[in-house]
DNA sequence: TTCTTATTGATAATGATAATCATTATGTTT
DNA sequence: AAACATAATGATTATCATTATCAATAAGAA
């Protein structure tokens, strides 16, 4: 490796961090850095610290519509998403699913993404 | 409506179309576009056609490392996703998973995406 | 306080997809 | 079969999200 990466504890660092936290609605990056407009930080940055923090583990991400969200709840769970409004929230994900995977991936398996799709409360 | 689409049956859908049935792994735009580089189709048809297709009903479509890829497996079914190759499988989507949608949804769920994600036989 | 260098922010580059528009060709009507 | 109306095409540009570049800044050690 050329040069080591997050060494150092930034404002920046924090910034991004707490706002992810703060949201409940899975931001995306440009949902972020719009949020830290009054900070003076560069959406490169936002960028930058979002992808690190999903390298370490401590944010998971997910595609849709085009573009990447994060999601600071990193234990195994399901997403619902709403056709009408396109919101995302987390759901609960069954112990028992795991048992139907398919055979020939028994041993194979390291993770999976459910994502439950129909209308919302507040849609209908 | 200022103007109707896929009235006329053309030269190049059938391409495309042939080409996303003939393959099996789930391509993308470019994917097409790269097997009919022969036949002078333009990009922005490959484009066209496909989300087209999607419109119709008669292909899938889902996002991967941030492209979109099209499957014409149009019947309910479940992905496997290995982590090494990035290869994408059909898989059956057992009929009890909808027992498992979360109560609050009971009457909301219009459908669901669900993938596998682990290593695949050849890359084991 | 100085020093090393990881991190930042501005910006350019990239890659996927959508939009534009003059030209072509499909399907219909004569 | 020729003419016609207009949907579809292909070349190109535009857009949007994300990544790469690089000089300037600042975190943390000496």
């Amino acid at each position: 490796m050329s040069q080591q990466k997050n060494k150092r504890f930034t404002r920046q660092r924090q910034l991004v961090y707490d706002c992810v936290i703060d949201r409940k609605d899975h931001p995306s990056a440009n949902d972020v850095f719009a949020d830290l407009q009054n900070t003076g930080i560069g959406i490169a940055t936002v960028y930058r610290q979002l992808s690190a923090m999903v390298d370490k583990g401590i944010l998971k991400s997910f595609e849709h519509s085009g573009q990447i969200r994060y999601d600071p709840f990193v234990a195994p769970h399901a997403h619902f998403l709403c056709l009408i409004c396109d919101g995302i929230w987390d759901v609960d994900l069954p112990e028992e699913i795991y048992l139907m995977a398919p055979d020939f991936l028994n041993d194979g398996i390291e993770g999976l993404e459910l994502t439950w799709k129909g209308v919302c409360e507040s849609c209908k």
